[in-house]
RNA sequence: GGGAGCUUAGCUCAGCUGGUUUAGAGCACCUGCCUUACAAGCAGGGGGUCACGAGUUCGAAUCUCUUAGCUCCCACCA
């Protein structure tokens, strides 16, 4: 067979990813085996593959890869997440084109839409994936609003609900206008803007009547004037403290108001006074409560002003500020303004900004179950890596906050709650057992009569469920029920791979879930990755247009090379700064992987030939390096640090299998290619080894050349293949055999440094520990004609000497020295030497360091010692050598 | 404002409980090579006062503190 010179990634990975779903190796059933399972962290059906899911998805493959050819029964659940806020946003702008306005259809007709949108959609991000090789099991795809886990989130709720875990309540929550939703801590952006800050001026009064004297209050939000209720000050606050209890004016209006104390004030902030508006800000809403004040709401969901606000009455709040700082300026109540910048909420969604408003809503108690959640973290039962990541945990958990649920959109799961004409509230599955509840409270009650909260829940209350009810769907809600097979085999899961910024919303909730329906943690280990960012550190957006295309890139450099760039440069938790060049030298590394194997496929096996000594050497030491190698890959693997294993196999293939095992036993073309059958196999074995090691970083490439490697039947596969058995290694001999690259790679540098080619035979002498065996290896790599071991220095004139440890080696040049040149060399090395043992001669003499240091570390210093003096000796005699 | 983390070669990073580390890797770079597996390659090579300063110690890239710069998370001082 013909292969071409170039691995072509387009001809295999299509191939090879048809072939693995048809043979279902993806596909996973509970059975005897043990088990390793993985939920994938459901992109949102809006998605298309970016770089951040790209990486994800790789670890994830990797991980995944590498339990099934362990032989665990590996499942791997796919699916997405209908994301209620970014999808119904786009089905939103998908109408408008068309002219359709979402106020002007019914609930029914706008989901028809989104159903719509979702099923021609929905689905591209998991066919990006599979051109990556995401090894899945397809058949288990869920999405978090199909029928049995929207059941699940409504099951949850009313049981959460009966608990006395969830509550609606009277919240200041961040209200979007634009979207007209209220969005969770999460969802707002906080940027720094330049606001003024505005000194406005509250006259005492007397009566009802403004006095001549009056308090300077500084606020960033003229327009919200009229909803104050107080102007707080600090009760330390000496300026201040005989005027508590007075009543000042607000301006424009002239409502009277209280001035009160409270300890929130900074004394030392704008005048020192506050004033307090509970309907538009979170700590005067708590100020409010605190003081029992009332609330006075202004504005409507739009964002514009209601008719309480007695002024500006249907203006919006941006143009009412500039129409009120007018109207303040001209009845003499602005007393300054200066420029301020501040933190300002925007929508992540629409960009609004976000205005705090009262509004009733439901919730999550979150104290207790952050409490448990917390603790199996803290005990080690689920682990974080990195680590660090407990620190953050630990602090969001124990000031967690109660979890705003409702969502005032559509698409998700509405809220199975039904309000009684009356306004009392029943909370069931369906509306069935909803009217049986509301009739135990009313009997006169009819169906028609009910009404279904119109809000739905917060994506994250079902994505919660996710590593449940992917398994079981009919277990959240139910702590009782019997886990079914699936989820008794396969949860928990071992591993979750996702971002750290998702740590609190959506794994520690998982946490949370879990124990609360299965009494256990969800997952084993969590891998928390890095953001991708391009190279200069900026995060990826496509407003700076510095986010590549994924599929692009894999069309380019192939899904494998795109892998190995992305996971070269990954380690757990830290950011990776994106840079093509990776990707290319992933690329390249597939061209080596595929022309080693040319290389090997073009030698002719042949029984009859001896075994040559070079080959059999070669063969010993590679068996045991990868003996060695499945050791440090195994070690590795158990530290999460994937970057290492790569590296550590791409060095292992390049350097060592390409650069020194395959050059050594290289077969020479004038005996026409043919190699002996033991070195031949076992090069085979070798190749295999690496193949199935590299197999889960590069699927594709790995699979193409095992299938090629011998006669594989219909059906067989790398990924399900038993990985070929290694012997054992043997650390001295390792040791001997990297002397040895040492020594020729010296040699080969003489031959450079001299520009002697090499047809140029050469002679070398030895003096000292040298491995004899491997003499046949420097001669053939070295282009020796003799070795010799002696005791003395040669007697030849213009020697060329080098210390290999504390080996001497000379290569007779003749006439090819330069005597100054390897003069200067040498007093140079023996300057190095000399001011090291001397260093070290200091440690030594020191009585402290001879006393306290533990006797290794005393014994090493020795040997130091010992093997610098032989070294300066062997240098001095080298340069009394040279005339 | 609070918390966490980072700073080692031109770039990206290892260096884990202080001692074979007067510091390693990959990429990039320089030199010589189209040697019939691969120029997406081969062979050879150069490059770092471990951010700054101090301390602990017989010994510090490693532990402690100070300073500077960067990143992330949490937090609406109006």
């Amino acid at each position: 067979m013909e292969l071409p010179a170039i691995y072509d990634p387009s001809v295999t990975e299509g191939k090879w990813y048809s072939y693995w779903l048809k043979h279902r190796f993806f596909h996973s059933i509970p059975d005897q085996r043990p088990k390793y399972s993985v939920v994938i962290p459901p992109p949102n059906v809006t998605g298309v593959l970016h770089m951040g899911h790209m990486l994800n998805n790789t670890i994830q493959d990797v991980l995944v890869r590498r339990a099934r050819m362990q032989g665990k029964n590996t499942c791997w659940v796919p699916g997405t997440d209908h994301a209620s806020i970014a999808t119904e946003a786009k089905v939103v702008a998908l109408l408008k084109k068309k002219g359709i306005h979402k106020s002007d259809i019914t609930r029914e007709e706008f989901l028809q839409h989104a159903w719509k949108w979702k099923e021609k959609h929905g689905n591209i991000i998991l066919e990006q994936l599979k051109k990556l090789g995401a090894s899945c099991d397809w058949d288990r795809t869920a999405f978090t609003m199909n029928p049995a886990m929207s059941r699940a989130v409504v099951d949850t709720f009313v049981f959460l609900y009966n608990q006395g875990l969830i509550y609606r309540g009277v919240r200041m929550v961040n209200w979007d206008p634009q979207g007209g939703t209220a969005v969770s801590d999460e969802e707002v952006i906080h940027r720094e803007v330049k606001e003024k800050l505005y000194y406005l001026k509250y006259y005492f009064s007397r009566n009802g009547k403004r006095d001549n004297k009056y308090l300077s209050v500084a606020t960033t939000r003229p327009e919200t004037i009229m909803a104050d209720v107080a102007v707080c000050v600090n009760p330390q606050d000496e300026r201040y403290a005989h005027l508590v209890g007075e009543k000042v004016l607000i301006p424009l209006i002239d409502k009277e108001i209280p001035i009160i104390a409270d300890d929130y004030v900074t004394m030392d902030f704008g005048t020192g006074c506050l004033k307090i508006t509970p309907a538009h800000d979170p700590n005067d809403y708590e100020i409010g409560l605190r003081h029992k004040l009332p609330v006075v709401d202004i504005l409507n969901l739009d964002g514009t002003l209601n008719a309480d606000a007695r002024i500006l009455v249907g203006k919006d709040r941006f143009e009412a500020r500039r129409k009120i700082r007018l109207m303040l300026q001209q009845d003499g109540f602005l007393e300054k303004e200066e420029p301020y910048v501040t933190q300002v909420g925007f929508s992540e969604r629409t960009d609004a900004v976000i205005e705090p408003r009262l509004s009733l809503q439901w919730f999550v108690k979150l104290d207790i179950l952050a409490a448990r959640a917390l603790k199996y973290v803290e005990d080690g039962h689920v682990r974080l890596i990195p680590d660090k990541y407990r620190n953050t945990y630990r602090h969001w958990m124990e000031t967690a906050r109660d979890w705003c649920i409702s969502r005032q959109l559509w698409w998700g799961q509405q809220i199975p709650a039904w309000y009684l004409p009356d306004g009392e509230v029943v909370v069931a599955p369906n509306a069935e057992e909803a009217l049986a509840l509301a009739q135990k409270k009313n009997f006169a009650i009819k169906a028609e009569d009910l009404k279904q909260d119109p809000d739905v829940v917060d994506t994250w209350f079902s994505s919660w469920l996710w590593p449940i009810s992917v398994f079981d769907p009919e277990k959240p809600g139910h702590p009782d029920k019997t886990p079914n097979r699936e989820l008794a085999y396969y949860y928990p899961t071992d591993d979750l791979v996702t971002a750290p910024d998702i740590l609190f919303f959506w794994v520690a909730r998982m946490i949370m879930a879990g124990d609360l329906f299965c009494g256990q943690k969800p997952f084993t280990n969590v891998y928390l990755t890095g953001m991708v960012r391009d190279k200069m550190g900026r995060k990826m957006s496509k407003s700076l247009g510095n986010s590549p295309d994924p599929i692009g890139l894999m069309n380019v450099y192939g899904a494998d090379g795109v892998r190995m760039g992305l996971m070269l440069c990954t380690s757990a938790g830290n950011d990776i700064l994106f840079d093509e060049t990776q990707v290319e030298q992933g690329r390249n590394f597939c061209n080596k992987i595929w022309n080693a194997y040319r290389l090997v496929r073009s030698w002719q096996r042949d029984p009859y030939l001896p075994v040559e000594e070079t080959s059999r050497q070669a063969v010993r030491w590679f068996s045991q390096l990868l003996a060695l190698t499945r050791e440090e890959v195994e070690d590795l693997f158990s530290k999460y640090r994937l970057s290492e294993v790569l590296m550590l196999l791409y060095k292992r293939f390049w350097d060592d299998f390409c650069s020194w095992y395959l050059e050594i036993i290289k077969p020479s073309a004038d005996a026409g290619k043919r190699i002996d059958a033991t070195t031949y196999d076992a090069t085979l074995g070798f190749f295999d080894l690496l193949l199935h090691l590299l197999h889960p970083f590069m699927p594709f490439i790995t699979e193409e050349l095992w299938q090629n490697l011998k006669d594989r039947k219909e059906g067989e596969s790398i990924m399900v293949s038993p990985v070929p058995e290694t012997g054992t290694y043997n650390a001295a001999e390792l040791e001997d055999f990297s002397r040895l690259q040492e020594l020729i790679t010296a040699i080969r540098g003489v031959r450079q440094n001299k520009q002697i080619s090499r047809q140029t035979e050469l002679k070398l002498y030895i003096r000292g520990y040298f491995p004899d065996h491997l003499s046949v290896v420097v001669m053939r790599m070295a282009g020796l004609n003799q070795i010799m071991k002696v005791t003395q220095a040669p007697g030849e004139g213009n020697v060329y000497a080098f210390l290999i440890g504390t080996t001497e080696f000379f290569i007779p040049l003749g006439h090819l020295l330069n005597t100054e040149e390897e003069r200067t060399k040498l007093n140079g090395e023996l300057a190095y030497y000399r001011k090291f043992l001397a260093a070290v001669e200091k440690k030594l003499s020191n009585e402290n360091f001879l006393q306290r240091a533990p006797g290794e570390v005393v014994a090493t210093e020795r040997k130091k010692r010992s093997d610098a003096m032989a070294k300066i000796a062997a240098l001095k005699q080298q340069l009394s050598l040279l005339q």
